[in-house]
DNA sequence: CTTTGACAGTTGATTTTGTAACTATCAAGA
DNA sequence: TCTTGATAGTTACAAAATCAACTGTCAAAG
């Protein structure tokens, strides 16, 4: 009849999540005006080279209106481009300019740096541990496939 | 120079929180309407006994907006009531009612249910991973011991 | 050809969340 | 007493996320 909420699968993890999120978004929001819809498009754009809405939406798991107003803000700032797909006029071709590029590029050293220093706070054994129970999670989850959107 | 956001810790840890919390929601949400602050208030009071609006907070870890809105919300819906420290009127000392123990207790068997499902998904390696994995990071995020709000 | 259903992407409306300001209360001290 | 600064909690406003409807395009069926 007692439950714990400390010990709760979802509220364990959605906590962490908000922290660790948390700790890494000055990087992108202080410095460079990012929202997190914006960095993830950014990039899913930079991985993929070029791509679609919807591409970048399941590479990146976010709703197509997220990306949709996230594609139009790094557009603003012309950090990419689009372009009409000639053999199926509904898709637009996205491709990162060189600014954006070098955007991106400023940006991943200093996240990597505050993902680091969460690491350098676990043992060995935990960070083993983080990979073995993530990779389990998203195959538990059916999250290892391509995904739709959500 | 590359950057996979696959890997991304962050990255990694919102999207799992986001499918874990996907995965319980409808018992809270379909069956009774409540959403996730006031699921949380619920838990967090039916644990803590009697508690103020600021001690629910640190407990469910949530911005104390949000506590405030749940406590308004789960007190239309009779689920709890309030009455004034009389030694600090700046306290509201909360407690659940009958109908919001039975709710709560009603909902715990099948937030049970669904977190034991994607437990057993895991294997059992991947399950001791998990439980290290998480209590390294809650560390590593200064989670242990008390959080302010948020 | 024209209709139908599906898909890509956008937009507007609603709801939820976060930020900041505000009210009320208290304790400590001038 | 009368500030001053802190705390508990609420509320107003702004930002963001969600949901539903919409436009334009396509391929296939009739």
């Amino acid at each position: 009849m007692s439950f714990s909420l400390e010990a709760f699968l979802p509220y364990r993890l959605t906590r962490l999540a908000e922290a660790v999120s948390l700790h890494v978004r000055p990087v992108y929001k202080e410095a460079f005006g990012l929202n997190r819809p914006e960095w993830r498009v950014l990039a899913a754009l930079a991985d993929l080279g070029e791509a679609t809405a919807t591409e970048i939406g399941r590479h990146s798991t976010q709703h197509k209106t997220k990306v949709s107003r996230a594609i139009h803000a790094l557009e603003q700032r012309r950090w990419l481009v689009r372009r009409t797909d000639p053999s199926d006029r509904r898709h637009e071709i996205l491709r990162l300019t060189e600014p954006g590029k070098r955007g991106f590029a400023a940006l991943i050293a200093p996240m990597r740096v505050r993902e680091t220093a969460i690491f350098e706070k676990l043992s060995l054994e935990e960070r083993r541990a983080l990979d073995v129970a993530l990779s389990g999670l998203e195959r538990a989850m059916d999250m290892d496939g391509a995904r739709e959107d959500f």
